[in-house]
RNA sequence: GGAGAGGUUCCCGAGUGGCCAAAGGGAGCAGACUGUAAAUCUGCCGGCGCUGCCUUCGGAGGUUCGAAUCCUCCCCUCUCCA
């Protein structure tokens, strides 16, 4: 086991903040002392099973505690589910059935365990304690908080000063995250910024029910390849952990160089005299962005998808980008053709390269449409029955065959 | 229970009888530039084989030659009072 003060330096990495740092040096101490772990937990919602990297963050975290010989709890909010976090715009969500939690969680851990360690990881799902909760149980609950502690969080804060709805029953919701850390007697809770409020909550709801307050680990939110807001699927700004490798390296190659810097902090298995050093030679210039790039890219796709894999999408870029190729696999459509000489912007239409007609007009007359390599500048244009390579835009490429 | 404010296109937000497929911003898409990055500039940004037609401004009716705008009822949200 690493000394208290080696382990505490792993742990900060990356970190936005750790609540409190000399808090958590203590439980370190002890634990080293007595040679018994901590108990480290994350939460995660129950309906979105498609792991992409934002969620990988936490996950890179918690490993790194399981290397450290800590007992690290993947929770699986199933029943907080229900409620739906508040945080941004979440409406109320419906409950799902006994089978759908447990094939989402299923989904988990064929994702997860690409990260974390199976045999050193507990998966436990809050409707274990929570369903079992009678309505004084919950009102004794409540009666531990106040609303204007609750309205203190942003969210609240803002919706309810902008006039904006807030159910009762969202105020739940930190109630039950924090209840689980005192059911399950945590040392550790680990969470994104947008957990803050949270993450405290179980810490004053430990105190209150006479535990030693969890330390907080406090991660920040990854962004997606916007650049600025939040990884999340619904913006489809996300690069999830089971795309191919191409897709997968082809995002990653096009996030921003400040992201970048980002992307390896939190998320590459380098040490931090390495991190250290790429950063240093990006402000001095000895190291070229992109390469540091690529590199990055190799050994995110490699984790997930295997070193022949990784290098394999690389060179399939460099084609398709460097020298202007066209990539190895092209997706086929096959379109009925319903007359002689086809109109080529229904045919982007039919073929879903476009959602609409018009669009495909706007693309042609920007210049962005080309057919067999040919720029294709008149909105008119027609072809015969046949095989086209219809290129739109710089990434998307089709083959449209005729039946 | 009473009084008031509000619901507009993906989001924010203007518009209060025709000039409105609806200002402006953001997001998005495309072009130029580049390292497929960022920043910047430019164009597009409801649908339709498109100088025109069709569908849209919480929902349903109505007034009018004409409604996002006026009237009626309904649904939803917020604020204040009780």
């Amino acid at each position: 086991m690493l000394s208290p003060e080696k382990q505490l330096e792993t742990i900060k990495r990356g970190t936005v903040e750790i609540l409190l740092e000399k808090e958590l040096l203590h439980k370190l101490e002890k634990s080293f002392k007595e040679n018994r772990p901590l108990k480290i937990k994350a939460g995660f919602d129950p309906t979105a099973p498609d792991i992409h990297l934002g969620h990988t963050v936490l996950l890179e975290k918690m490993r790194q505690f399981q290397e450290l010989g800590h007992e690290v709890i993947f929770l699986i909010g199933d029943f907080t589910g229900m409620i739906g976090d508040p945080t941004g715009k979440s409406e109320t969500r419906k409950p799902l059935t006994r089978e759908e939690v447990l094939k989402n969680a299923e989904t988990y851990k064929e994702q997860i365990f690409k990260i974390l360690t199976p045999e050193k990881t507990i998966i436990k799902f809050n409707s274990e304690w929570l369903m079992n909760l009678t309505a004084m149980d919950i009102v004794r609950l409540q009666a531990k908080q106040t609303v204007a502690r609750m309205l203190e969080r942003e969210d609240f804060k803002q919706r309810f000063t902008g006039h904006s709805p807030i159910g009762i029953h969202e105020f739940m919701y930190p109630l039950l995250q924090g209840y689980d850390s005192v059911v399950l007697n945590i040392d550790v809770e680990l969470g994104g910024t947008d957990q803050r409020f949270n993450l405290l909550m179980g810490r004053e709801l430990q105190q209150e029910y006479g535990q030693e307050p969890q330390s907080l680990v406090i991660m920040p939110l990854l962004e997606g390849l916007d650049g600025v807001k939040k990884m999340s699927k619904s913006l489809g700004n996300y690069i999830g952990i089971s795309e191919s490798p191409k897709d997968m390296y082809g995002k990653l190659m096009s996030i921003s160089d400040e992201l970048m810097i980002k992307y390896y902090e939190l998320l590459s298995h380098i040490s931090i005299e390495e991190l250290n050093a790429i950063k240093d030679g990006l402000k001095a210039g000895t190291v070229h962005p992109k390469k540091a790039k690529e590199n990055l890219a190799i050994e995110i796709v490699e984790r997930y998808w295997g070193k022949d894999a990784a290098i394999h999408a690389k060179e399939e870029f460099d084609h398709v980008f460097k020298e202007k190729g066209i990539p190895d696999e092209i997706p086929v459509f096959e379109l009925g053709w319903e007359e002689e000489d086809m109109w080529l912007p229904k045919i982007m239409k039919l073929s879903g390269l476009t959602n609409s007609t018009g669009e495909a007009i706007r693309l042609i007359k920007q210049g962005a449409v080309s057919v067999d390599d040919q720029k294709i500048t008149d909105p008119q244009k027609t072809v015969k029955k046949g095989s086209y390579l219809i290129r739109t835009g710089k990434r998307k490429f089709l083959r449209v065959k005729a039946v």
